[in-house]
DNA sequence: TCTAATAGTATCGTTGCGATACTATTTAAT
DNA sequence: ATTAAATAGTATCGCAACGATACTATTAGA
């Protein structure tokens, strides 16, 4: 068999989404609500919108968008219009939407199974790499690991958009993250 | 980040899915599609059948039997009706399934990305085979590994179905299949 | 022989999804 | 400064995946 690692990966993921569905699916979300409220948990203050969560799930923008308005309405985000632009949106998780996260995801069978591995991570951070590099598709690591940021007295700095960063932000992942060493060319997709 | 294994597998597993998307979309073939194209084309003769699909990728099997009828009006499968027990149905690869999955599954990116990992793969195993042992989830895995497996002269013999087993069935997914080990109780779940 | 279990299908309501079209805001170009 | 183009987001449409439930047909078991 050739396609070895590709056939696990998809049967894995396939059970756990089931899993999800069972877990959750009572409280009305669904996979891609618990993955989107997972990224946001994640995001720094750019990387919070709309836009954002569609890219890096590689989902269509006028599908996340009503996603994320029923979890507004739902209780699970908070939204709040940018202050410098106002075409963009900004979404946070509200007490309920942490709540979600921590409840459901990863499922229950995952931590029983003792699903997490640091090898296991760190090979399929590299294959996602590739992925990401091949595909075009916007990388979001954190700050820190992020070739435009430097370090300043008391939290970061953003070299790319000229911004300085509270300590909690370095940690966040970021739309705009490039590698060190080679600057990845970056395709936006709508479809 | 505690949680690095899992949200890893949900964003590869995301993007993969939405690669199958636009590659197969197209043609009308949904991710869950090739799933089970897959699926078949691995199965042996006793797991090639909507049950056996549904239990596989953890769908209820109404929704299964639904699209395997798809599957099979669109001319991806064909269906002969079990000459023993008249409930059960197996379902085959046409012509154009075979050539569906070798086209779509899996995607190009995942090929020219080099997703191949002898090492990968390892760990991967590891891991779905502790989710399948706490899930309850069937193992399907080959009659070669299999606990009721005996090598006979020009094929082999299954020793729980007590059935003579043709070459070609030796090293595909059985439902039945259990580990050589521990007998891992089975759930089967409708849902 | 009658009852339960099983494999599969039909149908219903809900929701995820891409595509398209639209609004509002910002940026670029003339 | 006015206008055109780009961008972020939403609304709407059609389609299809999904679980739940109810149903049929066949087989196994008491």
């Amino acid at each position: 068999m050739m396609n070895r690692t590709f056939v696990l990966l998809e049967r894995i993921s396939a059970l756990l989404r089931s899993e999800q569905r069972r877990e959750a699916g009572s409280a009305g979300l669904e996979p891609v609500h618990l993955q989107a409220l997972g990224y946001l948990a994640r995001a720094n203050r750019f990387s919070d919108t709309p836009q954002s969560v569609g890219e890096y799930l590689g989902l269509s923008k006028g599908n996340m968008s009503q996603r994320l308005l029923w979890l507004e309405r739902s209780g699970y985000l908070q939204r709040t219009k940018d202050e410098w632009d106002g075409r963009v949106v900004h979404l946070g998780l509200t007490g309920r939407g942490l709540k979600a996260v921590a409840e459901f995801s990863p499922p229950a069978l995952w931590v029983e199974a003792g699903g997490e591995d640091e090898n296991l991570a760190a090979e399929l951070e590299k294959v996602l790499h590739r992925l990401l590099g091949r595909g075009g598709y916007r990388g979001f690591g954190q700050c820190r690991t992020c070739r435009h940021h430097q370090k300043r007295a008391g939290g970061g700095h953003c070299g790319l958009l000229k911004v300085d960063l509270e300590p909690d932000q370095i940690d966040k992942l970021c739309r705009e993250h490039e590698m060190e060493e080679e600057a990845e060319r970056i395709r936006t997709p709508d479809r």
